[in-house]
DNA sequence: ACATGGATGCTT
DNA sequence: AGCATCCATGTC
């Protein structure tokens, strides 16, 4: 289990790079689900025109990127998904790590469960922001939760990476001249990466 | 390529 | 209050 407050007070850019190999667990009475990081998006707060926190707005959904890293930052988006995020830097810092694909490491069939469509091929069970929230039940009760506490939801030690690709951000067009920086990472060549 | 869906934040 | 927007997905 990473519990070092350290590691969660990086700068955005360098945490999303660094928590791609490491794996999420999800503890739901007492069985364990847990997917690889592979795919993450770094958001730089203030200066960036993609940051949910640009220009520094503060609103009920956001003041949670504010604190410290490690927290939990989960939204709604198209009023039907979630999106789950991890706050990072100092307090005051407002950066956050979109996690958005996972290859399922443990409890395959709860996440199958979890989801709500169909699965037709394993890569759908977690290639995606929202199908991730499904499989792993990450949802808005989670909102704030610390993950260094390694209750309910947190990270382990995972896997080394040593190809990781660079590239645009994606579904930012609103970013203007932040839209095309290279801050999606993602590793090379992996099936559960998700579709761009 | 397109319909879906409602919370969120901004404006009146 | 009303309204435009949105860090997707599934099916077309």
């Amino acid at each position: 289990m990473i519990s070092s407050e350290k590691y969660y007070l990086q700068d955005s850019l360098e945490l999303a790079q660094s928590l791609i190999g490491k794996y999420l667990v999800r503890e739901i009475n007492n069985q364990r689900i847990c997917g690889k990081i592979v795919e993450t998006e770094a958001y730089l707060g203030i200066n960036d025109k993609a940051s949910h926190t640009h220009n520094g707005k503060k609103t009920k959904r956001t003041k949670i990127l504010y604190k410290k890293g490690g927290l939990v930052y989960v939204y709604t988006i198209y009023g039907i998904y979630h999106c789950f995020n991890i706050v990072a830097n100092r307090a005051s810092i407002p950066q956050a790590v979109f996690i958005r694909a996972l290859e399922p490491v443990e409890g395959q069939g709860i996440m199958e469960n979890n989801r709500k469509s169909k699965i037709r091929k394993t890569e759908e069970l977690t290639n995606g922001p929202a199908k991730l929230c499904q499989a792993l039940k990450l949802n808005k009760t989670l909102y704030g939760l610390d993950l260094k506490q390694g209750k309910i939801l947190y990270l382990e030690e995972g896997e080394k990476i040593d190809n990781i690709v660079k590239s645009p951000r994606i579904n930012v067009d609103y970013a203007e001249e932040d839209k095309n920086k290279p801050w999606r990472f993602y590793e090379a060549g992996n099936p559960y990466v998700s579709r761009s």
